[in-house]
DNA sequence: GCAGACATACTCGGATAGAGTGTGTCCGAGTGGGCTTGG
DNA sequence: CCAAGCCCACTCGGACACACTCTATCCGAGTATGTCTGC
């Protein structure tokens, strides 16, 4: 069970974002200079997180990445299911029905024991992400760090 | 974020394996053919039980894996960290200390905001597997499951 | 001086190659049981 | 009939190929900007 390594970039990049002013946009070679990052790679999944909605996209000059809603709206789990996928990270194939001890389909109509428990605890994970937003997140950094970062990735105090 | 597919199956073996009567065994084979499963790379993968000292396992005629420590002390916990590792899926490298938003090295001193929301999502997961254990497991299943499994896994009633 | 049109440079977006981990398979070492044989 | 020794079949354990996903890269479509020109 392995996350992406783009799940630190885009929670940084993410994080980055939510320090900018209202409307101001980051493009993907800024963040990727401010991370020292691949940037055709990382701009590939910005991607995703535009289509997840977590993230509005621009074209043109002065254009580039925003969030598309507020920080206190934006919550770890968006993004990281965003990079990696909704789906639960165990996949049931049933294979209580397969075999010499394969059961019949009427004892199979109530769930496998195992599945549920194991999509209680993803439950369990997924719920300590989303009670976390990239507003506390920011708010957790000391008050000098949205100044600085904003000078840093787009040049603009 | 994917465990992999061999997790379901230690699952169900370590759980047939907890219906045998005190000391039984059950070959790799036997376990295969009752999910119908690769055996070979079954064999592979319980190795990593034996490993993780959830299961023993008896070379020779009559031979084969039983648990290593009653049902009771043995959590899906184990079981899955057994098969997939226990390093967490997201693995921080510190990308806050690269680029040209680099962090010094003081303001690192204490550990990334992000990266400990992560871990304790990973806490959450685990200590929600760890909370239930074979035993109960067992527990869950209707009375006529352990017979059914002893005759139809191993042979004997 | 002002408005409109144009060329430009910058942006994102998707399609295309390469490496690492999980998946599947095979064969060899070791061991307990069952048979044979001798007493 | 009993016991000891031997052979064997069955078990686990580790070493070897294949496939799929993540990683990385490139090039093309689209757009807001800035400039130039004509009025």
């Amino acid at each position: 069970m392995k996350l992406p390594v783009s799940t630190e970039w885009l929670l940084h990049c993410a994080a980055s974002l939510a320090q900018l002013e209202a409307g101001a946009t980051a493009s993907a070679a800024q963040l990727a200079q401010y991370f020292d990052l691949p940037a055709a790679y990382l701009a590939k999944q910005l991607q995703a997180l535009v289509k997840a909605g977590a993230l509005a996209a621009t074209t043109g000059p002065r254009g580039g990445f925003r969030l598309a809603r507020p920080a206190s709206e934006i919550t770890l789990l968006q993004i990281v299911e965003a990079v990696d996928g909704t789906s639960s990270p165990y996949e049931c194939r049933e294979i209580r029905q397969q075999g010499r001890g394969a059961l019949s389909a009427e004892e199979c109509q109530n769930p496998c024991i195992l599945a549920e428990k194991m999509a209680e605890a993803h439950e369990a994970w997924r719920n300590s992400l989303a009670a976390t937003s990239l507003a506390e997140i920011i708010a957790a950094l000391p008050p000098s760090a949205p100044p600085r970062t904003r000078l840093r990735l787009t040049g603009t105090s």
